[in-house]
DNA sequence: GTATGGATCTTCT
DNA sequence: GAAGATCCATACA
C-alpha cells in the first residue's frame, strides 16, 4: 500500500520508526528499509537547523517530499520531509535490504555482494540510482516512491544514537531493524 | 580483522 | 576557507 501525506505529517520520531519495514521503489528497483534516522529544526545536526535556505528549502515543505542533497561532494542522500508544511524535519534512508533489480544494483555499484549494494545512504542512492534532480519531488507519485510492506515485517525495531555526525550526538534518534544483515553498522 | 587518508563540492563563515 | 547525515582503497596486524 502507498504512503498518503497523513503519514509524513506526523512527529518525525514516529514517523522514522514506522518507516523501517517499508519499501522504497525507483525505476523499478526496490528495497525493504532496514535502518532510518530522524532529524528535526529543533537540533543541530539537522540542515534545517540554520533556517531557510537555499539548501534546505525543501525540508519545509510539505510533507511526503523526497529530500535529496549531496554529501561530502560525492553522495546522494535520500531523505523524506515530514511534520507539517513550515517545520522543518525528515527522516534520512539510511539502508535497504534489497528486494528486486538486485542484478541492476550489482551493475550499478559494481560490487557482488548483496550486503555491499544498500547498506549505506550513499550506497542506496547509488545502487537505485536516485540523483540530485529528484530532490522535492513527491515520495507518493514522484519517480521515489516508498510503499508499506506487503507482509508484515516481525523483526524488532532498536533505537541507538545516529552516526556520522558532530552535534547532538547524544539523541537516539536512529531506528534499525534489529539484527538485520543490510545496516550500514551492527546495531 | 582494524586504521587511515583521499576523493570532491555545496554551504555557510 | 573550513566542515560535512560517506565510501573505498590501501596499509598493516
Amino acid at each position: 500500500m502507498r504512503l498518503g501525506p497523513e503519514f509524513y505529517d506526523r512527529p518525525v520520531l514516529e514517523v522514522a520508526r514506522d518507516l523501517v519495514g517499508c519499501v522504497v521503489e525507483h525505476r523499478g528497483l526496490s528495497g525493504t528499509i532496514v535502518e532510518t534516522e530522524a532529524y528535526h529544526e529543533s537540533e543541530p545536526a539537522c540542515h534545517a537547523f540554520v533556517g531557510i535556505t537555499q539548501r534546505t528549502r525543501t525540508l519545509f515543505e510539505q510533507p511526503g517530499l523526497a529530500y535529496v542533497y549531496r554529501s561530502y561532494g560525492i553522495h546522494a542522500l535520500l531523505n523524506a520531509v515530514c511534520e507539517p508544511a513550515g517545520v522543518g524535519a525528515a527522516v534520512l534512508i539510511r539502508a535497504l535490504e534489497p528486494l528486486s533489480g538486485i542484478e541492476e544494483m550489482r551493475e550499478r555499484r559494481g560490487r557482488t555482494h548483496e550486503r555491499e549494494l544498500c547498506s549505506g545512504p550513499g550506497k542506496l542512492t547509488q545502487a537505485l540510482g536516485v540523483e540530485l534532480s529528484e530532490n522535492g519531488t513527491s515520495l507518493m507519485d514522484g519517480p521515489v516512491v516508498i510503499r508499506s510492506a506487503e507482509f508484515s515485517c516481525p523483526s524488532q525495531i532498536v533505537s541507538s544514537t545516529r552516526i556520522g555526525i558532530t552535534k547532538a550526538i547524544d539523541l537516539r534518534w536512529r531506528f534499525c531493524s534489529e539484527g538485520s544483515p543490510h545496516l550500514s553498522r551492527p546495531g
